[in-house]
DNA sequence: GCCACATTGTCAGTATACTGTCAATTAAAT
DNA sequence: ATTTAATTGACAGTATACTGACAATGTGGC
């Protein structure tokens, strides 16, 4: 009989999984936007951060961690980077003394305007191998498995948390 | 004229960039890989490693990293952790002072044979929430665009690189 | 008012990733 | 053979990520 008690092993067991592949996937990402954003020393990390400030003025740090699916800890490093290239200020809340309202400043807002196109650049190619048929089933298969498995990471998404920073009277 | 010098930012310029999605499913990726084989003792990474050194004995580091497509500076640190946990071995090359070359230990082919089911476990998962067809479809479109995007990386997958250590006199 | 509990930001510790550099060694050029 | 190139492993520095802990603060029940 057969009876082996172990399959031989196949780099199958790397390359075929999906782990891997989104993990190589991450990587060319992070790549291809460095290199077309070179010229403004943002991070694609500090970029979702700035989007998010900018979209949600006064907003802070737990907050924010729930609507771009970041992890606290790390985002207080982001945060402290930002404001280092003074991208970003932070205020203290008169009802919370806890807390620290995030702000762009003129600058952060500027830059944002003027990355835009080159962060669309990296969006662009890094999908661009693909049919344009194949990119649309690729997002939107991606989209819908973010959604399904957001529960699986240790931050899920929360989009609704950003509203809370707004009317908390209401 | 509308003349608008900036369009209005919202979280579309995060939520549907496929570099977003990709760091999400990465991130979804590892949280299941750990809670599966939390048990292990072993990170994505290693494994990976873990794997290539089996398929491939007396490797190189160099060469583990072209093949798994790792950074080289980041494989050194995995290397040293895969060998504290005594899961690998470095011996001196013989014939080139420079290099070391990585055998499994037994205690690495036991705990890569163990793991094995417990990997597969989270490589289902992660693809579960979709249709079977769309899982097969997803990880067609996956494995086209990480081929197709190999050189985009700094460490692009060189598989063929493996075989060097063999027969470097044929 | 007091006590249990939750929240916020922060920190220490570990593990990927990448950039750039280096000494030792090897290979190639001439 | 000697100079030049390239390769290998290592290291320092920066930037995500996650775990677990902590003090300060806020909120609830009573």
């Amino acid at each position: 009989m057969p009876s082996s008690k172990s399959t031989p092993v196949t780099m199958d067991a790397v390359y075929t999984a999906p782990g891997y592949l989104f993990r190589r996937m991450q990587q060319i990402a992070v790549a291809l936007f460095i290199e077309e954003c070179r010229s403004f020393d943002l991070t694609p990390v500090q970029y979702a951060a700035l989007v998010t400030i900018s979209t949600h003025p006064g907003i802070d740090a737990t907050r924010l961690s729930a609507v771009i699916a970041f992890d606290r800890s790390t985002l207080g490093n982001v945060i402290e980077r930002l404001q280092a290239k003074e991208f970003i200020v932070r205020k203290p809340a008169p009802e919370d003394k806890r807390v620290k309202l995030l702000y762009l400043t003129k600058a952060g807002a500027g830059v944002l305007n003027e990355i835009m196109p080159s962060v669309e650049k990296a969006q662009t190619r890094m999908l661009q191998p693909l049919k344009p048929a194949d990119r649309k089933t690729l997002l939107s298969l991606l989209t819908q498995l973010v959604d399904l498995n957001n529960e699986a990471s240790r931050v899920p998404l929360r989009a609704e948390d950003a509203l809370e920073h707004l009317g908390r009277s209401g």
